[in-house]
Formats: structure tokens, sequence, C-alpha cells
RNA sequence: CGGAGUGUAGCGCAGUCUGGUAGCGCACCUGGUUUGGGACCAGGGGGUCGAAGGUUCGAGUCCUUUCACUCCGACCA
């Protein structure tokens, strides 16, 4: 391809909206372009390649995996999704609409229901199990808030697969392998990950994983352990229960007078105890389906952090709001003063697992200026869950390492879903004795438009993108320094011809520009490798360039075709 | 949805306080010179000033309403 003839829109300009590097070096070199919508690119022809470049890593991988690429409508029914329930919980990102006889229709925000539809149309038995399909195809979510250029638009490109088993542990397996070949994938494009525990969110399901990409810039916080493989989402994170060196309070159970010790530092200063001898209690309202929704009272440890989704994991509900101290009072319960051993009607307790048996605990008396000491939950029946956030220095309960904070961006995440969707939407099949019974799933997703963003903010520096040899959208760049000069471009036409003709896609700057101009977009783009054909090709030399550390080497112009068969060609 | 801000040429912005011919830089078009780090000279094209209503002889500027976008937060496969 010759730039005069491509639409590549550089622009020196950093414009207004972009402060990520990806999102403002795919902007300034051309590779999108903002619609004016918020959250919505065009994909202009150099984002195009890099986009294609990407989906085929991803479809050579799952296919070599066995699974089967297919392209779903985008359009979809909203009968489906009322069939497995989400039309009603997943809430305003999903963009619903009606056609011209008023039926229901959503955008595809995620194709759990459809591909699960056509599973159940076409298969029957368990002699054509396992199957695992996939598509890469537009994702429309409507984001409360799109940012970051491609990294959260609200119209994306992913790729979205879905299997179906006979039984729990072959999905488990399909489930590992695709662990793999993720990491074959990503590996490929040249990114470095971490594969983390995650929440499984509204899809459902257990056992779920993220793939990290690590960047400074990313969205989501993640703990890993210093000397261990362990990782996981800070939503789902686990450590070694908290402990102290300090003396636990010494008393029998009492009500005690405590006036204006409303918070956790209060209450530690006022008893002279440590935050670990108090439950800290935190009320919520849990919201449900068809707008039910209680106050549940969360207990933890003074010195842990309520991680709000476990708990709301933890009540099964779909959100958890706060609740004002007009709210708590009208159904009886006293702010700055709660426990969750005193509690009214219709009122949920949730504890910690770190107070299974715990004693010698303060906590509040649910009255006005008084709080119970010598509290003891030995023995105790009562719903213990997970609920504190793993805080950065604790311990990893793998193997004991330290446990630090660090951000990934998420370009996938796999789930083993298991009867979730096959139940409700009633993908069955006859199993060996006849029986129908319910497939057992697994999805997997990546997002392949995000996925160009996490590779420039990975792969960038001053200059520009710098993009790696299986997403760049050219292996090579030709650039004639002076196009007046008729023996530049004759050796630059047949390098491109000789190219071209061994497989090299090859990018020709043939335009009229001065040499700094076209420099500078060279080093925007990010394509691996340039040849500089200019004023020492008098002298019989070329310059050849690699864009990553911009190293520079001067090669003799007949070896040049020669030279580049070896740095191209040998992987 | 809460807080803050911005809407003027393709992009980045000035002009708004104090009403009186629509501006600048980049980009673009024509001609010429220039060619190793975003050149120069000369000429040129391009605007419902986010939208609606109001005040006024006269509104980009003042008043009212509204829409969109950006940032921080809440939220989020």
């Amino acid at each position: 391809m010759r730039m005069t003839k491509m639409l590549v829109p550089t622009s020196k300009e950093i414009p207004n909206e972009a402060t990520l590097p990806s999102h403002i070096y795919l902007i300034r070199g051309g590779f999108i372009q903002s619609v004016g919508g918020s959250g919505l690119y065009n994909f202009l022809p150099l984002g195009k390649r890099v986009l294609d470049r990407i989906a085929k890593v991803v479809k050579e991988e799952l296919d070599m995996a066995g699974c089967q690429e297919v392209s779903l409508s985008f359009v979809t029914p909203s009968s489906l999704w009322e069939e497995s329930g989400r039309f009603e919980k997943y809430g305003k990102e999903l963009l619903r609409f009606k056609d011209r006889k008023e039926n229901d229709f959503v955008l595809g925000p995620t194709h759990e229901e459809m591909m699960v539809n056509l599973v159940r149309q076409s298969v029957r038995s368990y002699k054509e199990l396992p199957l695992n399909l996939y598509q890469i195809n537009l994702k429309f979510r409507d984001e409360i808030r799109p940012r970051f250029g491609l990294m959260r638009g609200r119209e994306f490109v992913m790729k979205d697969g879905y299997s179906f088993h006979i039984s729990h542990e072959d999905m488990k397996r399909e489930f590992d392998l695709m662990e793999e070949t993720y990491k074959k994938i990503f590996t490929r494009l040249g990114l470095a990950f971490r594969v983390v525990e995650a929440d499984s969110g509204a899809i459902g399901g257990s056992g779920s994983k993220e793939f990290m990409v690590l960047a400074r810039s990313g969205e989501d916080t993640i703990v890993v352990c210093e000397s261990c493989e362990y990782g996981a989402n800070i939503e789902a994170a686990i450590s070694k229960p908290t402990e102290t060196q300090s003396e636990p309070p010494q008393a029998k159970f009492a009500k005690f007078h405590t006036p204006d010790t409303k918070t956790i530092e209060a209450l530690s200063a006022f008893f002279h105890v440590d935050p670990f001898y108090l439950i800290k209690t935190v009320a919520k309202r849990a919201l449900y389906d068809d707008g039910v929704s209680k106050i549940v009272l969360f207990a933890l440890r003074g010195s842990d952090t309520l991680q709000e989704v476990k708990a709301c994991n933890a009540v099964n509900a779909n959100d958890l709001i706060d609740v004002s101290e007009e709210e708590l009072e009208a159904i009886g319960l006293v702010a700055g003063y709660m426990g969750p051993t005193v509690v009214v009607e219709g009122v949920s307790v949730v504890y910690d697992n770190g107070l299974r048996d715990a004693k010698a605990l303060i906590c509040g008396a649910n009255e006005k200026d008084f709080h119970f000491v010598g509290i003891s939950l030995v023995g105790v029946e009562a719903i213990f869950s997970d609920l504190r956030a793993v805080q950065e220095g604790e311990r990893c309960n793998c193997c004991g390492g330290r446990l630090t904070y660090t951000k990934g961006i998420e370009v996938g995440h796999i789930f083993q879903l298991g009867t979730r969707y096959s139940k409700p939407l009633g993908a069955n099949f006859l199993d060996e004795n006849g029986k129908s019974v319910p497939m057992v799933m697994g999805t997997y997703g990546i997002g392949v438009s995000r996925l160009l963003a996490a590779i420039i903010e990975q792969h960038h520096d001053e200059n520009g993108c710098v993009w790696s040899k299986a997403s760049a959208p050219f292996e090579l760049y030709i650039l004639i320094s002076n196009v007046k000069d008729e023996a530049q471009i004759a050796l630059a036409e047949s390098l491109y011809t000789a190219m071209r003709e061994i497989g090299v896609e090859v990018l020709l700057d043939d335009r009229k520009d001065r040499f700094g101009a076209k420099m500078n977009d060279y080093e925007l783009l990010g394509i691996p490798y340039a040849v500089v054909i200019g004023k020492k090709l008098s002298e019989g030399v070329v310059e050849c360039i690699m864009r990553k550390g911009l190293i520079k080497e001067d090669v003799a112009s007949d070896a040049i075709i020669d030279y580049l068969k070896v740095r191209l060609l040998s992987c």
C-alpha cells in the first residue's frame, strides 16, 4: 500500500478528550475516529487492519483448540432475554427498542441467550456434545460513562464463545483448555498479562477467571502475590485472616456507656483497644427483582473494610445501595451504635468469616450512647461469608507471600456457567439413558477492540505506537526521503515490489512531504520496521530502523533485500 | 444519578465581563521555491457561533429554557 493512496489522517494535535496514551495515539495516528457520540468510534483503514490482525490471532488459536466460528444476529428478540430472566436484571446498559410492529428487541451486549437458542434448536443427543461455538462481532452496551476511547466504548468488538457439555467435569476440562488457549493468544499478541480469580458479576455462574493486561492506566485493581502465581480481582481476592499482636480486651458481657463514639476510631480510642476486637456493622439496602428490597447488616472486624461486591453476592442481591440515617431510624436502628446482635424485624445479618468463633469483642448495642463489651461469637449459628476487602501488605493465602495492588486492563474473562442459561431456556439433551438433562455450559470472552488500546497502553513511547509483530497493521515501512530524487524512487519501488512478492505487508511512504514529517508519522504509526531511502543512497547505503527502541542500522543498498528477508521472515 | 466545566471552520482555541462588519494557529486548495527531523513566499476556500424562545434599532456577547459532550465520583462482561 502507498501512503499517497491510503486514508491515514495523522495529526499533531492532541484531541481534547483523550487522556490515555492509547487514546491519543490511536486518534493522532489515524487508526480510529470519534463519531461525536460518546463511546462511538469509526475504524479507519489502519485501525481496521490492526483489528483484523488481532481477530486473526484469536481465530487461529480458537480453531486450533477445536472451537467453531459462527455469526449471530446482532439484533435480538427480547423474548429470549425474558426467558433467561435477564431482561429485568440487566438494567439500563441494555439498549431496548421496538420495530415497526411494536415488537421488543435488544442490541446484544453479550449473547448467551442467542447461542443457547441456536444450540437448543439443533442439538438433541449427548453424541453431538461437546461443542464450543464462538463469534467475533459487534456488541453494544449503553455504558453509564464511556471513556478512554476504545478502552470503554459503548459499541465494541468482542469475541464471545460458549461451550456445551454433558457433564460438569467435561465443562471444567474445556474451561482449562480455554485458559491455556487464551494464554497463547495474549502471548502471541506480545502482551504482559496475569490470569486472576474474578467475580462472576451479572453473567452468573462460578469459578471465573479474568485475563488482565498489566498497565498503570488499567481500570481494575488486582491483587497479586509477590512470591507465587496467585492473582485476583479486588472483588474476589482472599488473603490469610488478619491477626493482631495486641491484647484482647478483658471484660465480661456488659452494656457500657459510650457517649459520642460513633466511629471505629473513636471507639478504639475510648476503650484503648485495637480495632481488630471491634465489630464494624455496615447497613446497606439490598435490591432484588421486581422492586423488592431489604436492609442488611454486614458485620466485620473494625480493622477490615467491607468489599461491596462480595457483600452483594453474599445476599444474592442485584445491587447494594447506601442507607440514610433517617431510614435506619425509621426501622429502629441507631446509626453509629448498630450491632449485629440486636436486630429488628425484617433485617438480616451477615458476618464476615473473620468473626467466626471470635471472642472478646465490642459492638454497638443499637441504643444511643451504648456499646456491648465481652461479646463472644463462639458456636454462634449465623450466616458467615467472605466480606472483607484484601489490603496491600496482607499475606497470600496460598504461599504466605506479600500481596500488592496493581492495575490491569481486563481483556478476557472465562466463566464456568453451569446450567444458569441452559435450564431456563430449555437447552436439554438426551443422555445415554435417554433422560433429558440440561447442558452444562462455559462462556469465554475477549475484548477484541479493547485489545488495540491495551496493546498500545503497554507498547508505546513518547513518539507514538509500537505495535507488536502480530498486531501491526504493516510489517515494513519504506520511507522515501526525497520524492524528487529518482534514484531513491527507483530503489524504493523495486524494494516495494520485491517485498510484496515474498508476502511481506509493506507501506510505502511516497508522499511529497519533507523527511521530518514522514519520519514523525512513521514513529507515530508504530510499524515494526522501516527502511529509509535517503541521501546516503549516493554512497550506496540505506538505513534500517527497528521501531522498538528506534534502533538504526546502515545497510548496503544492494544487500537490503536479503537483510530484510532475514529480519522479517525469520520469526 | 451527584459535583465541576465546555459548546464559535475538519482539529485546537480567542472573542462573551463592557451588545455594533466572524477572528487566530494547524489542516485544506492554487502557483512557486525547498527536501535528513513536523519548511517558506504569494494567493484562496470554508461558519445555522449547540438548539429554541425572549430583551434590543441591533445578540457569538444579556435573560430564560433545553440538548450534547468532557472531567471527578457513584456504577460497570
